[in-house]
DNA sequence: GGCACGAGCCCT
DNA sequence: GGGCTCGTGCCC
């Protein structure tokens, strides 16, 4: 009797288990790997073939064995790289099975199944309230129906959704998710001279490549160095031993660009993101299968493209925090699996970056990483010259303007020469937050508590949760009309700037502008042409593109990250600045930096503006040693969520103590547990949330902790390996 | 996720 | 007593 392994695809926490079905004699050629469709329960639902075994007929389980029912594909979907590296994304990220699988098929979607839907509930035909007295779930459901319009199916909504589907009073729909499209680019090679650095870092690499070896390299080359031409050259060695190539940026914005550069020297090249259309994956899942493509290009879900024998991973601007998956499970850090990854492929990752992350400049510190500097321009383009102005003293000389006056100055001249100037605001929208001024009420989003951004359109935006309200005529604490409208955004900029510089053509890019199909290529384009004399918006106009015309640069309050009590604060900052800094002078034009800052001593803001990497390390790693951050210690948070905030609090009280007695007394490594405290978002749609900060020097044992009181099959808890943020 | 089961609750 | 609600635990 033949027997199989199977990872239902059942979204649940609760199943941390596989499940054994007989393989029935027509589907002997089964394998690891297959999709397969199975009876669970009262259902049928999808599986996937993690092991095969043969048992003796008359060898008996404690349960009864079920058959598997039909098989989905014609060949095995999962490749023996992906259920190893899906196995181990489940044991690290202490997440199912099943969601990990899930990856490697864009979600849990199967193929077969043509397109995407979800199940949503409508509300049937009027009720009144007298008919639910003794209904209170079913009359709460109806409300919140009649109040929303549409509410989407899940596990909690489910019984009382089938009680009155069944009453009449409410609908089910199955409704499509549609996704937007990608076309092809094109574009021309252009020729290069590599310089020694390039060549030597090409060459260091290529000893691991041809070895078929895995290692890790930090490749730490300043803005404008020519890191992308490394990537080019050391993917043609990898093609040429027949090998592929995965090439991660942090944002599917930045796809096109890194597409261009590589469409440039090879032929195939396949784009992976998560707003492909289903259609288009298929097809490039095709292409990839039949082995016409040997690059892959895309954010983080590229990752998990159905490649085998890969040779090469590089992670551009490694120190993106866009490369960790925060908001949902499995909140995985693309850094850390790829590199997995390249460990069960035999393969080289290299991480890029102008501005390493801490953790991986000391690992290369450590030798743990090979390091590749590459500390010069290409064409000894000179570093730009960076001013820091000190808005306190713009205040004291009368100037409200949110561009100080070396600034205005900076963009006058700019424009005259006709050249382009960029400034980076990390902000959306017109005021930052609304506040009353009589009692000090701050104005929160309805759902997470977090504070609202006014926009031009006269509403209130909530950046978090994408909740828009009416702003308030008066404050709904006291009552006072006095309502004020406080910080700025890129919105009140782009009024500031037409105002001042009536003559310039401004271009406004951030996440309200770049909407639609190749909405940032669009408007990087229409810069890259000199339509405009002025890109202005968020962090995402200091992101990896080179606009020659550009030789000037302005960063205003760039010290706005430093407000937040984030222990990478000081780090994010200092990328930021440099990042943006380096958008300057690219080509033979030297460029100029004004860096706007009322915290103007901040180590970063002063090694920001000295574009010294080195010193803001130097400066930044005894301190995270200190405090005992990464890379001193794993960072593991858990949020403890329930409607009760008492009960709430009083669990994770619990969790904290177990873990002082089990783990923090009998380790001999150093384990420390802090909280619980509220979380950032202390409250969302009702359910109060507290955070629990573990930090320790041994995540295996925090995991046996956590396993052994099954915190991770809870649907309350929230665990998050390497967060980013520790509130 | 979906479903059965059963303890507890209100109704007539 | 009976029907309904809602939480719990299982599914090879």
């Amino acid at each position: 009797m033949t027997v199989a392994e199977i990872c239902v695809n059942v979204a649940a926490n609760s199943i941390d288990k596989n499940f054994t079905y007989r393989i029935p004699e027509r589907f002997n050629f089964l394998t690891a790997g297959w999709r397969v469709i199975v009876p669970f329960g009262a259902q049928r639902v999808v599986g996937f073939i993690m092991n095969v075994s043969e048992f003796d007929d008359a060898t008996k389980f404690e349960f009864k064995l079920k058959e598997i029912l039909y098989v989905i594909d014609e060949e095995a979907w999962f490749t023996p790289e992906m259920l190893k590296a899906a196995r181990w994304m489940a044991e690290f990220y202490l997440c199912p099975l099943s969601q990990t699988m899930g990856l490697f098929m864009s979600g849990r979607r199967v193929k077969k199944i043509p397109a995407r839907f979800e199940k949503i509930y409508k509300l049937a035909r009027p009720f009144e309230e007298k008919n639910f007295k003794n209904k209170p779930a079913q009359l709460r459901f109806l409300k919140l129906l009649s109040e929303h319009g549409e509410i989407k199916a899940d596990k909690k909504n489910f019984a009382v959704a089938k009680i009155l589907i069944a009453a009449g009073y409410v609908s089910a729909e199955q409704q499509r998710i549609l996704r937007d499209s990608y076309s092809e680019i094109k574009s021309v090679p252009r020729r290069f001279e590599l310089t020694a650095e390039q060549v030597a870092a090409i060459e260091t690499v290529e000893k691991f490549l041809t070895a078929r070896k895995f290692q890790g390299f930090l490749l730490y080359g300043v803005t404008g160095s020519g890191k992308t031409q490394v990537y080019i050259e050391l993917a043609k060695i990898t093609l040429r031993l027949g090998r592929r190539v995965i090439i991660l940026v942090p944002e599917i914005s930045l796809t096109s660009q890194a597409v261009m550069n590589f469409k440039a020297h090879f032929e195939g090249v396949a784009v992976i993101h998560s707003r492909l259309t289903i259609g288009e994956r298929s097809d490039t899942f095709h292409r990839i299968r039949s082995g016409k493509v040997g690059i892959i290009i895309g954010a983080r879900s590229a990752l998990f493209t159905p490649i085998d024998d890969v040779g090469l991973i590089v992670v551009d601007e490694e120190q993106d925090s866009s490369y960790k998956q925060d908001k949902n499970a499995p909140r995985y850090h693309a850094r850390t699996v790829a590199e997995e990854f390249a460990k069960f492929h035999g393969a080289a990752i290299v991480f890029g970056s102008a501005t390493p992350s801490l953790e991986n400049f000391y690992r290369a510190q450590c030798g743990e990483l090979i390091l590749l500097r590459m500390p010069r321009r290409v064409l000894d383009n000179p570093l730009p010259e960076v001013e820091c102005v000190d808005m306190r003293g713009e205040l004291r000389a009368g100037n409200r303007s949110v561009l100080s006056r070396a600034l205005f100055v900076l963009l006058n001249k700019t424009l005259a020469a006709n050249h382009q100037a960029i400034l980076l605001l990390n902000r959306r929208g017109w005021s930052t937050v609304v506040m009353c001024r009589a009692c000090g009420f701050v104005y929160g989003c309805p759902d997470c508590g977090l504070p609202m951004t006014y926009h031009v359109d006269g509403k209130l935006h909530c950046h978090h949760c994408e909740v828009e309200v009416e702003p308030p005529k008066i404050c709904p604490a006291c009552g006072s009309r006095h309502i004020k409208f406080l910080g700025t955004g890129t919105e009140k900029l782009e009024k500031a700037l037409k105002l001042s510089l009536p003559r310039a053509k401004v271009l406004r890019m951030d996440r309200d502008s770049t909407g639609g199909k190749f909405g940032h290529k669009k408007i990087l384009d229409a810069f890259a042409n000199h339509e405009f004399d002025i890109l202005f918006g968020t962090q995402m106009v200091a992101k990896g593109h080179d606009i020659s015309g550009v030789t000037a640069v302005g960063v205003l309050s760039a010290d706005a990250a430093l407000s937040f009590s984030n222990f990478r604060a000081e780090e994010t900052c200092f990328t930021l600045i440099t990042q943006a800094a380096g958008r300057a002078g690219r080509a033979d034009l030297p460029g100029k930096v004004i860096v706007q800052a009322y915290n103007v001593d901040a180590a970063a803001i002063r090694f920001g503006c000295e574009q010294d990497y080195e010193k803001f390390y130097a400066n930044e790693l005894p301190q995270r040693e200190e405090a005992f951050f990464p890379p001193f210690c794993n960072l593991v948070k858990l949020i403890v969520m329930n409607a009760d905030a008492g009960k709430a609090k009083d669990f994770a009280k619990e969790i904290r103590i177990a873990f002082r007695t089990e783990v923090a007394k009998n380790s001999s490594e150093r384990q420390e547990i802090f909280g619980p405290i509220a979380a950032a978002i202390a409250n969302l749609r009702g359910v109060y949330r507290f955070v629990l900060l573990i930090k320790s020097e041994d995540l295996s044992s925090v995991r046996n902790f956590l396993r052994a009181h099954k915190l991770h099959r809870r649907d309350d808890v929230i665990i998050d390996i390497d967060p980013m943020t520790t509130d």
